[in-house]
RNA sequence: UGGGCUGUCGCCAAGCGGUAAGGCACUGGAUUUUGAUUCCAGCAUACCUAGGUUCGAAUCCUAGCAGCCCAGCCA
């Protein structure tokens, strides 16, 4: 092992364990979503964790549906997830698995704890239950169902699978202990009446088998080893074991928990999220500044910088917050080695280029990438009039401004160095335009007179340029932990989140791009089309990311 | 005040009795036709606290402290 080798982290190492001691043979997983909210940052973790898993360690993972909650989901996100999860990289082992899937077995197994006297129907209401179960300092007492026979139990499980009974009128619980220090033991309900129709199984159902009693039995059906969860379902696990336990299963699958993942500045619970999005606050559930997967693709974001940010965070159980520069870090990565430089003006002032000839164009060559000349070049038109952006011209400056100054000189990227010889103003003393010479000879080369420029900008030629549109994302709360305490998230949204900038002017090659090309638009960030609303006559381009700037943090002062 | 879990740099995170990896952020400096990238340097005498065991402890023991989760017929 050399030193360079990766740690493991705690699940990584039991799959070896288990591999190595021959526990399992093969590592299969399963990420089993509710379909009932579109996937977010936090899902994202979860699914590079077990794809990855199976991945690496040659198994397989299946995509599984957790969809014993009719009430809540839809058929509208098991089609988003599916989305999201491909979008990821990752396939799913054979077709997409629902807890629905197992419901007859389910029922089976239910009618098996009934005839082993381990579960009950029971006429407590959701009240009695609570007051019952005890609470957390003091033990529960039976219910005074607890003790009816298999005769009477099967009989009322019948007819609550037959629609006999109203929602809530009763439930079949499972025969554990009320006394037990572990709430979850104190004889939970396994299946409940809800009269609603399934998105996957219609009406064939009136009755719903609960997370608990589904989920570990789903794992032993699809043959799970190893089942990866959350924290919050670590007190779970002695229920998820007794099931496992009780019932004739054919397998043992276990489960483990991590933590979930935490960003600043950011929300991530559906709850709150579908609340932005039905109230409005965001355009929707792809609104490119939400942390859902889906609004994460539309804002430009790759799949390769989302998994890396997953591996850069790390897989332990201690809750912490990582920060978002981690993941902003991830993205400009994969830009920076991965995406094509163009040039576009946000904010443009004409350059008028008084000793160049209104009749001459000439053509320049730019380089795609400065550090790989595998992306070879393209030409830029060049003629008497571009546009620079209005932040790079001052009439005058300390010599910390590397950009265009009146009376000195500043290199047009990939084109000559030019000097800025008069600002034009206009009635209210605002700058319209500037007035400068080209350097003669200056294309690739230092000028004859020794004197260099200070900086370089970049700039569009006028003549050629292309209208569009850019949409500036910053991030949608100004407060570290928005969700935070009894704090309201909404109070703390930006409402600078989004700036749109229209009349921008983009080189001519943007104007024929592809669409999912993301490039980075050189001195400012990197940028892709917006999916939905870009067309070839109104280009719209989103900012994914902008590019570090040390200058401006230090210039604020 | 019952049970479960967690506490190592500003943020993540290695470490598993032999004398504190790495990443992000930050700060210097070098190179640069992107104030980007790249490069080089710096960044915990210290591991929640207090005792103890040991030649030696972040790692073992004891006692505390702090935070998170659990009383849905949600997942």
């Amino acid at each position: 092992m050399s030193e360079t080798t990766k740690p493991l982290n705690f699940i990584e190492r039991i799959v070896e364990d288990d591999l190595s001691n021959g526990k399992v043979t093969q590592v299969h997983t399963r990420f089993p979503p509710e379909p009932n909210g579109y996937l977010h940052l936090g899902h994202a973790k979860s699914i590079w964790l077990n794809f990855g898993l199976a991945q690496r360690y040659g198994g397989v993972c299946n995509l599984r549906m957790d969809d014993t909650n009719p009430a809540k989901e839809d058929e509208e996100y098991v089609e988003s997830i599916q989305r999201d999860v491909q979008w990821l990289g990752y396939q799913w082992e054979g077709k997409v698995r629902y807890a629905s899937d197992y419901f007859d077995q389910l029922y089976a197994w239910a009618l098996y704890l009934i005839n082993h006297g381990k579960a009950y129907v029971c006429d407590l209401s959701a009240e009695e239950m609570r007051q019952y179960r005890g609470t957390l300092t003091e033990v529960g007492k039976d219910s005074p169902y607890r003790n009816r026979t298999v005769e009477e139990n099967l009989a009322l499980f019948e007819k609550m699978r037959s629609g006999e009974f109203e929602e809530g009128a009763c439930a079949l619980r499972v025969k554990i202990d009320m006394a037990s220090p572990n709430i979850n033991l104190r004889d939970p309900v396994i299946y409940r009446i809800k009269k609603a129709s399934h998105h996957q199984t219609g009406d064939k159902w009136c009755i719903y088998p609960s997370y608990d009693y589904a989920h570990g039995q789903s794992d032993a059906i699809e043959g799970i080893t190893h089942s990866i969860c959350t924290l919050e379902f670590e007190d779970h696990r002695p229920l998820y074991e007794w099931f496992i336990a009780n019932l004739p299963v054919p397998a043992t699958p276990h489960q483990y928990e991590f933590s979930r993942l935490n960003v600043n500045y950011t929300v991530t619970s559906k709850r709150k999220l579908k609340q932005l999005v039905d109230e409005k606050h965001v355009d929707g559930w792809d609104d490119p500044r939400m942390p859902t997967i889906a609004g994460m693709r539309r804002r430009g974001f790759t799949p390769k910088a989302l998994r890396d940010f997953c591996e850069m965070a790390g897989v332990t159980k201690v809750e912490g917050v990582v920060d978002i520069s981690m993941l902003e870090h991830a993205i400009r990565e994969d830009l920076n080695t991965n995406a094509p430089r163009a040039m576009c003006v946000l904010q443009p002032l004409k350059v008028v280029l008084l000793n160049y000839p209104d009749t001459k164009t000439e053509t320049v060559l730019g380089h795609n990438h400065p550090q790989n000349e595998a992306f070879g070049t393209r030409t830029l038109p060049f003629s008497r009039e571009i546009w620079i952006e209005q932040d790079d011209f001052r009439e005058e400056a300390n010599k910390q401004f590397k950009r265009l100054v009146l009376g000195k000189r500043v290199r047009l990227r990939s084109a000559y160095i030019i000097e800025a010889v008069k600002a034009i103003k206009d009635e209210q003393g605002n700058i319209v335009e500037v007035h400068a010479n080209v350097i003669e000879d200056t294309l690739g080369k230092d000028p004859a007179d020794g004197v260099k420029a200070k900086g370089v900008i970049h700039w569009v030629d006028a003549r050629s340029s292309v209208d569009c549109e850019v949409r500036l994302y910053d991030r949608l709360f100004t407060d570290v932990a928005p969700d935070a305490g009894g704090k309201n998230f909404l109070d703390y949204m930006n409402p600078n989140s989004l700036v749109i900038l229209r009349g921008c002017k983009a080189e001519v090659n943007l104007a024929h791009s592809d669409k999912d090309t993301r490039y980075q638009f050189e001195r400012q960030g990197y940028f892709i089309q917006d999916a939905q609303d870009s067309t070839p006559d109104h280009l719209v381009f989103n900012r994914v990311i902008s590019l570090k700037d040390t200058w401006e943090k230090s210039a604020e002062a």
